[in-house]
DNA sequence: CAATTGCGTTCATGTCGTGAACAGTTGCGG
DNA sequence: CCGCAACTGTTCACGACATGAACGCAATTG
């Protein structure tokens, strides 16, 4: 059986890819606290957008850092950001129309227990 | 370090309660498919109700059957049922104007990056 | 030239959900 | 009566996964 390697969700994939495009140069520290991921996870869905082709780790800041990346959206990474918003954005308003449906049956069944 | 129950969150202990009084004879496996749970977990949050003196365990289906219990809500568990079904609806509202307002502001993203 | 700070990376540890397996009970057909 | 199949509640070994302390390295500071 292929091993499955762990997919990052969109809502991450939007949150990170967005963090990233308005700052590339940042740390996987401050990038984790930001988004309120673990360390851990951070370099592992990082590894995994570099591996995607969506982000690339180059070393810019202060002369030649060998560590301290950048990590900089390719023009794929860029695209990408579009379409996992807009996906996003349609995941969002299907959520609110289940909600609106959960509510008003909701606050028929409070009304009857009153 | 005093041990902390994993409690139980309020949508799954409204889909039980509800479940339950609607349909207090029902076997923990039935339970468990209709709310989506897996069978230990069905198994270990009606323990954990009927320790909270929301539910009782009485076995009265087809002539004191010493298994297929039958899952009753207690006048407690009725009104914790009513509680909890206007928290849970204050919750829904609540997640519903958040869900407006992140959603206006996907749109947003999305037309910018068009 | 230490010493400190910050970096990316790793991995032992703990937490938690899962469902196969088990023992007990009932009902049914032979 | 007596298997036998079909159900019940309960358990628990297993796996999947998140976590953050610890490590090696580079850059900066004193």
């Amino acid at each position: 059986m292929a091993i499955q390697k762990t997919l990052i969700p969109d809502e991450l994939r939007y949150q990170l890819l967005k963090k990233l495009h308005a700052n590339p140069d940042i740390s996987q520290r401050e990038l984790s606290r930001q988004v309120g991921l673990s360390l851990g996870k951070t370099n592992y869905c990082l590894k995994a957008l570099i591996e995607a082709g969506w982000v690339k780790a180059g070393n810019f800041a202060r002369s030649s850092n060998k560590l301290n990346y950048a990590y900089v959206l390719t023009p794929k990474g860029v695209s990408e950001k579009a379409a996992v918003t807009v996906r996003f954005l349609q995941n969002k308003q299907e959520q609110y129309r289940q909600l609106e449906n959960e509510i008003t049956l909701l606050k028929k069944e409070a009304a009857v227990q009153k």
